[in-house]
DNA sequence: GATGAATGAGACTTCATTCAT
DNA sequence: GATGAATGAAGTCTCATTCAT
C-alpha cells in the first residue's frame, strides 16, 4: 500500500544506504563523537547531503540503530525459525554481545547510556527488538533452558551488561559470558 | 610525617575537595562531557581554580576516579575484614554496582571504555583495586563459594558487566545481577 | 593542468586570498599577536573561515610568510635578470628592507626570530630565497661590486638587520642602510 | 639628595633586586611572553610579592630595561674613560650586540618594537643612553675614525640592526658587524 | 609585607548546522 | 539534488591581576 513518502530517485536512494554503511561503520569503529564531516569524507559524500537525509546528527545515530536493530532482528528470528528453541536464546545474546558487539563502540555507548536514549531515538525498531527477545525468551522457558521467572526486561538488562564487558575486556568476554549465562539456565 | 609535598593551605585544600566533589557528581549525574566551566560554575568557582588544582580536564578526569575507586578500597576492605569471607565477594560487587553506581554514569563511562584508559588515568588506585578484588577472590574460593577457576580479570569484567545494567536499566538491576552472581557460584 | 590538488571554488580562493591579504597587513602592522578573530573580523569572515583554509594560527603564518617570499623572490629575480648585476643585490636588500619591509613588523618578528623558525614554517620558499640571493651575490662578485669574501648567509644577516633598522627607526633607515651596504663593498 | 620615597626595609630591597635579576635572566633567555608566575617561581617569591615592586607586567619591563641599560651606560662610560676615544665607539657597539646582547632575547624585542616603545617603558635610562651614545660619537668623529656625517639617531638604529643580526645568526654575527662597522668608517 | 590561591577575560580551536554555488 | 564553504557558539586552557590568609 504505498509508501507514504515520495519513493527516493535512484541516486539518493543509494547515498542513503551509503551514508547509513559509512555511518555505522565510523561510529562502530570510533565512537559517536565523529564528526559529521569526517562521515561525509568517507562516504565520498558532501556534509549537505548527509544533512538532506537526516536532519540532525541525533537522526543519524537514529537511523543507524535502526537499521542496526533491524539487521539484529533478523538475524535472532532466523535463529528461532532454526527449530533450536532451547539454545536460540542463548546463542543470541552471545552473537550479540561477542560477534556483532565485537567493535560496536557506539551501539555500545548508545545502548550503554551516555545520555543517549534509545526509547527515544528508534522506538519502533526498540519494540520490534524486545519482541523478538520475548519469543526467544518464552521458547527457552518452554523448553525448559531458562528460568521460568525471567522477564524480557531482566534478559534485556544481561544483553547491556554483556555488551559491556565485551567492549571492555574483550580477551575474558567469550568465558565471562558464559558464566553470566549460566546463571540464566539455573533453576530457582 | 614529612609529606614532601607542601601541605594545601586551608582555602585552597577546602577548594579542591569542593571541586572534586562537585565534579564526582556532575560526572556521575550527566557523563563526561560536562564542561569544565559548568563544574565551576555549580561549584561557585572560577574556571581558572579549577585548572590550578588540575591541569587538565583529564587530570580531573583521573583524581575523581582516584577518590571514587579510594573509597571503594576502603570500604571492600572492610567488608573483608568484617569476617565473612564467603559472601565479602559478592556483596562488594553487588554494593559496587547497586549502591555505589546507582548514579555513576560518569564512572561507568571510565571504567567501560569510552576511550579513556583506568591504566593510564589512575594507574596506583586501579592496582589496589585490583589487589583487593584478589584477595576477595581468593577468600570466597577458599570458602568454596565461588568457582576455583574464576580469575580477577574476570571478576572485574563481571564487575563491569554489572555496572553497565544498574546504570542502564536501574530497576531490574537488583535481580539482575543477582542472577549474574549465581553464575560465579556454580560448580566447574 | 594536471593540479593534484582540486582547484577552489570560486569563492573559496577568493576568501582565501582576502584572508592571506587582511593577515599579512594585520600581522605587518600590529605584530603576530593579534587574534586570528581579530583578523577575522577585518576580513568580514567568521573565524571558522580561516580556519577551514589555514588548520592552525602557525600554518597561517607560514602561508603569509611563503605568500611574501615568493613576491620577494619574483621581484629579486627581476631585478637579476634586468641585466644590471653588479648593482642587483644592493638594490635588492634595498628594497627589501625599505620598500617591502615598510610596515613589516610581522615579518621581521618571523625572520628575525620571536621563537618561530623560518625553516619549519616554509622550508621551500626559504630555500628558493636563500637560492636567489647566492645568484644575486655571486653576480655582484663577479662584477666586483661585492666583497669576494662574503656568503650568503652573511648576506641574509644583513638583511636581517636592515629590516631591524627599517621596523625600529623607519626615517634613518635609508642613509643606514646605505651606510651598512658601504661595507659590503669595500675591498677586504 | 634625599630620595623622596621611603626607603625599602631591607628585605624589601632584596627582593626587589632579585625580581629584577631574575625577570631580566628570564626574559633575556626566553623572550617577553614568559608568565609572571614562571619568574616568581624562579625567584622563589609569591607573584604578590613581584606585584607590589612592580604593578604591572610592563611596569617590570621598564625597570628590567632601565636596569640594563643602566650597565650599558656605565660600561660604555668606563669605555669612553678609557682614554681610546677612536675605538671606543666601535668597541661598545660590537660589545653591545656581541657580548650583552648574545643571548639577549628580551632586550631585543623591546629595542626592536614588538609593539613596546623603549621611549615610554624608559625615557630617563633612554636619554642618557643617547647622551652616552652621543659622546662615544662623537669623541671617534674627532679623533677620525667615525664618518663626520653620522648622527646619534643612525648610530643607535645601527646598534638595533647589530643586534638584531647577533640575535638572528649568532654564529655570522661577529663577522656581519665587522662588516657594518666599515660603512660607518668609511669617508664620506 | 609576603604569599599563592582565585578570578575572569580572552586565546586557539572544533564542529553541528546552514546556505550560496 | 549535491556540494563543500561559511558560520558562530561552545569548549579547553592560559595568564595578568587582585585579594584573602
Amino acid at each position: 500500500m504505498g509508501d507514504p513518502a515520495k519513493p527516493l530517485r535512484a541516486d539518493a536512494a543509494r547515498n542513503r544506504e551509503l551514508v547509513l554503511e559509512t555511518a555505522y561503520a565510523t561510529f562502530a569503529a570510533e565512537g559517536l563523537s565523529v564528526p559529521i564531516d569526517e562521515i561525509a569524507r568517507r562516504a565520498g559524500l558532501g556534509a549537505g547531503t548527509i544533512y538532506r537525509h537526516f536532519p540532525t546528527k541525533n537522526a543519524l545515530f537514529a537511523a543507524v540503530i535502526e537499521h542496526r536493530l533491524q539487521q539484529i532482528v533478523t538475524a535472532g528470528r532466523t535463529l528461532l525459525d532454526a527449530g533450536e528453541p532451547a539454545e536460540a536464546l542463548f546463542g543470541f545474546i552471545q552473537a550479540m554481545a561477542v560477534d556483532w558487539g565485537a567493535a560496536d563502540q557506539g551501539l555500545h555507548q548508545v545502548i550503554a547510556g551516555d545520555g543517549i536514549d534509545l526509547d527515544e531515538l528508534a522506538p519502533a525498531a526498540e519494540a520490534q527488538f524486545l519482541s523478538l527477545l520475548g519469543e526467544l525468551l518464552t521458547a527457552a522457558q518452554q523448553a525448559g533452558t531458562a528460568r521460568p521467572d525471567l522477564t524480557v526486561r531482566e534478559a534485556k538488562a544481561i544483553i547491556v551488561g554483556c555488551q559491556a564487558v565485551q567492549s571492555h575486556t574483550p580477551d575474558v568476554a567469550d568465558r565471562v559470558i558464559t558464566l553470566i549465562l549460566t546463571g540464566l539456565r539455573a533453576k530457582p
